[in-house]
DNA sequence: TCGTATTGATTACAGGTGTAATCGGAAGGA
DNA sequence: TCCTTCCGATTACACCTGTAATCAATACGA
C-alpha cells in the first residue's frame, strides 16, 4: 500500500496528534503548509482509508480519525524500497551521495556513527 | 522532473550501457525484470525523451538513445526528497530505522564509518 | 418550525502511470 | 515495382493523484 505524497501530509498530521481529529481539524492544521480547502482534505481523508492507512469512530455526525498504520512500520517498508530501488539495497552509496553534496552536518554525522557503534556490540 | 518506477528500470538500462542502443535493444535488456512487451519499452523512450531525461541521434530509420542526466544527480536529488519528506532532511534516522530491521551488513556498516571519517578530514 | 450550516459521500476533471495496440511511412527483399 | 516488415508516432484505456465542487442528510439556531 503506498500513500502519495499529499496523503503522507495528512498522515504525518494524523500521526503528530496523539488523539483523534476530525476533518476540520485535520485541514486546520495541514493548513501551514498546502493551501487546500476543506474539501480536499475530506477527498485525502477518504482515500486513505480506503487504502486502510486510517480509521475512523462515529463521534454523532462526524467522525474522528486516526492512523491505522504505524510511522514507523511505514517508513521503515519505504526506506527499503528506496535503498533498493536506487542503491542495490546498500545504505553506504547514499550516505556517500549526500556527502558528496554536503547534507550532512557535524551533529548528524555524529549520531550516525553513534547509531554504528552501538550496532556492533 | 521526477522519473516513475517503470521509467526508472529504462534509465538504468541506458546508465549502465557504454554506448546509446535502439528501442529493441533497451527492450532485450528489460525483459529480464519485467514481462514488458516492445510497445511499453518505446512508450517509456518516448515519454524519457519527452521528459528530457533521455536523448536520441537518429541511424538511418532508427533512433539510437542515450541518458541525458547523470545517474548520480538524479539520484542525488531523489535522495534527498526523500530524507527530506520522511526524516525532516536528517540521515541518521533513517541509518536507525534501518539498523532495527537489519538491513545493514558488516560490510555495509564498515563503508558508511570510512566515508564519515574521511568526512571529517 | 424553518432555514442555514456542517458533514461525509459522490462526482469532476486534468495530468501522470502502466501497459499496450495500431497507424503511416520507409527500407529491403522478391 | 510490390509486398512485407520494422520503426517511431499516435491513440487507447484503466487506475492513481491533486484539487476541488456538489449533494443529501442532519443538527442547530432563530
Amino acid at each position: 500500500m503506498r500513500i502519495s505524497d499529499a496523503e503522507f501530509e495528512v498522515m504525518e498530521v494524523l500521526w503528530s496528534s496523539p488523539r483523534p481529529l476530525t476533518a476540520t481539524e485535520v485541514a486546520k492544521r495541514v493548513e501551514g503548509e498546502r493551501g487546500w480547502s476543506l474539501a480536499t482534505v475530506k477527498t485525502m481523508l477518504s482515500r486513505l482509508a480506503a487504502k486502510g492507512a486510517i480509521q475512523y469512530r462515529e463521534e454523532g455526525r462526524r467522525y474522528l480519525y486516526s492512523a491505522a498504520i504505524a510511522r514507523e512500520s511505514y517508513v521503515g517498508r519505504e526506506s527499503r524500497r528506496f535503498v533498493d530501488q536506487l542503491f542495490g539495497g546498500r545504505l553506504s552509496p547514499l550516505v556517500a551521495r549526500l556527502a558528496e553534496e554536503d547534507a550532512l552536518d557535524d551533529e548528524d554525522v555524529a549520531a550516525i556513527e553513534a547509531i554504528l557503534k552501538d550496532l556492533k556490540s
